[in-house]
DNA sequence: TTGAAAGCGTTACCAA
DNA sequence: TTGGTAACGCTTTCAA
């Protein structure tokens, strides 16, 4: 590569370059070459379709490097008709580490196939300007945020989305789905509770925002389970803990199960500092299946939740994206199973 | 709104309409509403050079809702010269929840400020490949990934971007630099110690990948207090944990500074099970000033890690973009402060 | 093997 | 108050 040209006196100042401070073009390039514009794209882009001598490539090549050229993605697309961009949603909340690693395994195998990846934030911005927001990108892959109904769906793929997936609790008409299922979650728990002969069963509630959507159905499938069972809201500090392990007592609960297992983390301590015994008096079942989990003491029982692999999603996409015409799928996605440890 | 327009009879098939399957345009927009292109702009950007009657307002407001036309943001900023993209690294590794919460504020004020929000994946581009990947986009503002150097600094800069912020270890030339020196975590850590009277710190190295780039400053954090250090590395799980721990009696430490609270508990948990007194015969402290922290018995001490408000980080940006000649700033950014609780 | 030119969807200037 | 038109940077067809 040899010298770094000094950035402060760029190639720019050349009678033939362009005008100080503004970024190089594609015509800028071609002219330092002494050739046309179409010549440094087939040049710049492999073109196999079109044999250029190999002494134009280097000069194209050379004064692509002088001038720090770099192809301006939007006018390239504008031309293509299409872009390569795969739009994730930025979860508005921390949403621990199970999604998180998810996403990026996802993003991982969406590089591989050569997407450019997009995590975009619309925060604020709700429903069908979300969309609208989205749509102005022209993704042609969206992996489509909880909460965006049937219209936004229909934005996206009339703006030219390819693929339009939904990964949560219900399909959306129009896009392809990969349920997953929370209710299945609090389903292992309950039933594992009721076979360890618990009968009447707390669970716990977070109070943070944005959790609803995963805390709501992972009490309706303990519910399901037929027990007897009474939410109870938690925010996630000392304080509001110990006045719920009051609570947990005083309704003469015999299991709790907790959200996920930092929030069992919270309240069985909570327990434990007002000298309940788990699981003696109260079982504690968590879930996700979290290493902290196994670091308390006694060790935390919980479920266990597989997502799909990020490669698995990544092919899928790539699928869509070459038979666009596919009938949209509905796919259930999430595995829950039960980790037994001591807390129950 | 009235009555969704079925999606798989959209207005295309009106003679005047876009050919089926095409994404409208301000064109076809102009066209049903029977005004010129300039017009569509005009009315949809509200433009306030230019008035227009009220009647042609509707008229082209009613058929862009007709034809679920949506601006083309490619286009748009190709024709503007500039983009309002911000570009944030996408972190490779789960970060914690400490970066993640930053990352999202952050966002969320810029997008007060009307930036269009881009998490960005460069995964397995590395250098100058991943600055110029980052500069096909243009964005406006960029905040630098760590480990980008200098070279891919002037890209960026040379492709338009008008900020560009590094947030790190060191500053790199010709950015803007938020300094967050881990070392300051390390050294209030090894100051504390020192104070109750420990000499030999045993420090936790995470084996994790990627997170050397924090664990290293605060190592060297703690060796600037002077003290007896000596680096352990700790896979994060269970059974390396517990090699560790008799590594610890072994090396006759007395002190153990974790890395963060995490590395913390697992390592208190695993010293406990061997049956070390803590704090008695070896004191624990972590950092981030996680809630886990609080929840351990003895309960952890910490060192806890302010970072930055994404608010005032955004207004930064927001200043730069304004006023883009300004010199490079250079700002520590990261305060450090001890949490005594039980474990030392 | 190379070049000229059209066109992608927008917006802004200037003219009507 | 509105419309024609040029231009943004790029790729690609057609011609030379």
């Amino acid at each position: 590569m040899g010298q770094i040209p000094n950035p402060q006196q760029p190639a720019a100042t050349r009678a033939t370059g362009p005008a100080r401070g503004s970024v190089p073009t594609s015509a800028d390039v071609a002219r330092l070459a002494g050739v046309s514009r179409a010549t440094v794209s087939y040049v710049l882009n492999n073109t196999s379709a079109v044999r250029i001598s190999e002494p134009t490539r280097r000069r194209v090549h050379e004064a692509a490097r002088e001038l720090g050229y770099v192809p301006h993605a939007a006018a390239r697309s504008l031309r293509a008709g299409h872009t390569r961009i795969v739009l994730l949603p930025t979860p508005e909340v921390p949403i621990g580490p199970l999604y998180s690693g998810f996403l990026n395994e996802f993003q991982w195998a969406l590089s591989r196939f050569d997407y450019t990846v997009v995590q975009y934030g619309s925060v604020g911005v709700v429903g069908d300007d979300a969309a609208r927001a989205w749509a102005e990108l022209r993704p042609v892959a969206v992996l489509a945020p909880v909460g965006m109904g049937q219209r936004g769906i229909d934005i996206l793929k009339r703006s030219g989305a390819k693929a339009v997936i939904t990964l949560g609790p219900e399909p959306v008409a129009g896009a392809h789905a990969l349920l997953t299922d929370h209710r299945e979650v609090g389903r292992v728990a309950g039933e594992h509770l009721l076979e360890v002969g618990r009968r009447r069963i707390g669970v716990v509630m977070p109070r943070e925002e944005g959790l609803d959507v995963f805390a709501e159905p992972r009490l309706a499938g303990v519910r399901e389970t037929g027990a007897e069972v009474v939410g109870i809201p938690l925010a996630y500090d000392e304080d509001h803990a110990a006045q719920v392990a009051q609570q947990v007592r005083e309704l003469g609960l015999d299991a709790v199960f907790a959200y996920n297992d930092e929030y069992a983390m919270l309240l069985m301590r909570a327990l434990q500092d007002t000298g309940v015994d788990i699981p003696g008096e109260v079982a504690v079942i968590g879930a996700d299946d979290l290493m902290l989990g196994r670091l308390l003491r006694p060790r935390l029982s919980t479920v266990h939740v597989a997502l799909p692999s990020g490669q698995e999603l990544a092919e899928l996409v790539d699928r869509l994206v070459r038979d666009p015409q596919s009938e949209p799928e509905v796919r259930k996605v999430l595995g829950a199973s039960l980790v037994r440890r001591e807390s129950t």
